[in-house]
RNA sequence: GCGGUCGUGGUGAAGUGGUUAACACAUCGGAUUGUGGUUCCGACAUACGUGGGUUCGAUCCCCACCGGUCGCCCCA
């Protein structure tokens, strides 16, 4: 038996780590007063369509969709946004006295795609959503809380993209412009871009194949076609950036896959050897259509994504270990069948007592305990036999110096908790 | 969804159309009858992804499927 394609288990081991990059960004979260939502897995299957958008890849190809026994037609959520928005709808969430609403989710998206490291079918996001606040400002804010996620685990080659797509008209007149532009050259185009040529002409754009045609110079720009607000606003998340130190780059190419962004777009991606195809470690933008969109009153909207999955192939990209203990305190080596029965008794008052230790269960020789005791990389070794028990004590084994000294059992608490 | 490539014990990794499928690491045991990390010796292992086909005979050749991986599409 298999998983099934593109899931994964993650085994001891790696857990800890999942476990330390997921407690590093609920702490980041906090930092910047981000609260957590825990929205359900599955949603309606409109709830996409209407969200992320109906002539998306994302909505068209990559849903698990079914139907489950009241005929209802249920989707496995591909990403986050679109629930939190429903749910801030629903809850009136905006009508809280504390506005903007600023959340944070981690957990399960799935899409339905061809597996590649560094895109599994079911992965894990951790986002931010932060509704109500159309200052540029809060722009800012999230795109230095998504660089601080990484930049606190130590990655270095981290690389912010940013471009403003702006609002609805000037997207579509944008658009029209780029058909057109295109449309005269369309034979000399690849069989790739004359597909997005009516479904996506701004993807033209980063074209590795036609990257030299000469089209490519004079296409329209999205910058020309920004209206007075729009431009305005890019101009002052920027500025915000400069001032919080913060630095980017523009690229009037980038595009984002989900139907609901307007104005400022952005992506971190990592600038690390080895990465290959995928080099997006997340994304993010303005969406300040959806809460209406999704039966909300008008609420502007921007958030951003990252897969935990990236986040550690970048740091595996960068040689960067995470800080996860390894050792126990203490291991409990018992010799003949008394001793055991008093090693369990001690390894229960221990652990009690909040010490962690742990002892062997497979009637191993002493040797065989102490390699095991080894792996587990014990600080402290108490060893228990015949002598020490007529004694009522226990042989403490400090493994890194190899001191031993006998320790009656009635200190033998104290005597560890001072040790360790 | 499209194209390339790969799939041998727990792990890494040889190899062959034909009797017992290398080797290394790991594991277990012994040298050392109650004290670990080294060394030496020995032992163990549900191993040729699955299903068909070709063949007297397939781990090896062919096909399909499954899975990984790389690229494309797209995205986190």
């Amino acid at each position: 038996m298999k998983g099934p394609r593109g899931t994964q288990d993650l085994l001891p081991g790696v857990t800890e780590k999942w476990q330390y990059v997921e407690d590093k960004l609920k702490n980041l979260s906090m930092r910047y007063n981000y609260q957590e939502i825990r929205t359900p897995i599955f949603e309606h299957t409109e709830l996409f369509q209407r969200g992320v958008g109906d002539t998306t890849d994302i909505v068209q190809k990559e849903m698990y969709t079914f139907t489950d026994k009241g005929d209802r037609s249920i989707t496995l959520r591909p990403e986050g946004t679109a629930s939190v928005v429903r749910s801030f709808v629903q809850h009136k969430l905006f009508g809280l006295p504390s506005q903007p609403t600023k959340l944070f989710y981690i957990g399960p998206m799935f899409r339905y795609e061809r597996p590649q490291q560094g895109r599994m079918r079911q992965f894990v996001q951790y986002g931010v959503e932060a509704l109500g606040s159309e200052d540029p400002a809060i722009d800012a804010e999230v795109m230095a809380l998504a660089l601080e996620a990484y930049k606190q685990l130590g990655l270095k080659s981290l690389k912010l993209v940013i471009n403003s797509l702006g609002d609805i008209d000037s997207r579509n007149a944008h658009r029209q412009a780029l058909i057109e532009h295109f449309s005269s050259v369309k034979e000399e185009l690849c069989g790739d871009c004359q597909g997005r040529l009516e479904k996506n002409p701004l993807r033209i754009l980063d074209c590795k194949k036609d990257r030299n045609h000469p089209s490519m110079q004079t296409a329209p720009s999205i910058l020309e076609y920004l209206n007075d607000y729009s431009r305005n606003y890019f101009e002052q998340v920027k500025r915000y950036l400069d001032v919080m130190g913060i630095s980017y780059v523009v690229d009037q190419n980038l595009v984002r896959g989900l139907d609901y962004y307007n104005h400022t777009a952005f992506e971190i991606m990592s600038d690390a050897e080895g990465f290959g195809a995928i080099t997006t470690l997340s994304g993010g933008g303005r969406y300040n259509g959806l809460v209406s969109d999704l039966g909300g009153p008008e609420t502007p909207g921007i958030g951003f994504a990252l897969s935990i999955e990236r986040l550690l192939m970048a740091l595996e990209a960068e040689n960067i270990s995470l800080p996860i203990k390894e050792s126990i305190d203490c291991y409990v080596i018992a010799l003949g069948e008394e001793a055991n029965l008093k090693a369990a008794a001690i390894v229960q008052q221990l652990r009690q007592q909040g010490i962690q230790v742990d002892k062997d269960y497979q009637n191993k020789k002493m040797k065989a305990q102490f390699k095991a005791a080894d792996r587990l990389q014990a600080k402290f070794v108490l060893v228990l036999g015949e002598d020490e028990l007529a004694k009522n004590e226990v042989a403490v084994k400090e493994m890194e110096t190899g001191n031993q000294e006998n320790i009656k059992l009635d200190v033998l608490t104290d005597y560890l908790i001072s040790k360790l």
